[in-house]
DNA sequence: TCAAATGTGGGTAATTATACCCACATTATT
DNA sequence: AATAATGTGGGTATAATTACCCACATTTGA
């Protein structure tokens, strides 16, 4: 059985929900950059999941969006074995 | 007032937390590594809060203790703007 | 209609994590 | 006591992120 790489998923599943709570406070790329001291090029990046950010990185968007960080992880995913 | 550092607070707590899990299952450092794909002594940083690792590794690090990855941020922390 | 804001994506130097070593002290286990 | 397993931490080349640019198409709204 072919599994999808698990890493993408997980980056794109990541970004959707980095989107989700930039677009529910109604934030621009530019204006969620400012909070985050991060480029806004760069978190359109991130949401797209074509960035495989650090720990820190997840900090600085977690502040910005004043949320947890645990919170930009709460999506369904199924973990494989390979 | 002075902000003690978020960054290596989060990565302490994040460390914390891997560290947890890890007793929990009475895996050692070794043990942990070979489901990882990564370096036991790697990992033995990461619990000390001594790597700013990337979302990849998050996700190995979930894998290899068959836990979602949220799981491993959830931790007590106050959200400090400065 | 026109300007401002936003979305989109390509590029680069510098910084940093990764993916490995190695060695040795400490702690079980037999 | 001797051996094995584990914890501990330093080092390095390579690969990748970061932290910025820039440009332009599209959308918003005055």
């Amino acid at each position: 059985m072919v599994i999808l790489d698990d890493k993408n998923e997980f980056l794109r599943l990541f970004g959707e929900r980095l989107g989700h709570f930039r677009t529910e406070q109604k934030l621009s790329f530019r204006e969620l950059a400012l909070n985050c001291n991060l480029d806004h090029s760069d978190i359109r990046k991130i949401e797209k999941g074509k960035r495989n950010i650090q720990l820190s990185t997840i900090l600085e968007l977690a502040k910005g969006l004043d949320i947890h960080p645990k919170e930009l992880f709460d999506f369904e995913m199924n973990i494989e074995k390979e």
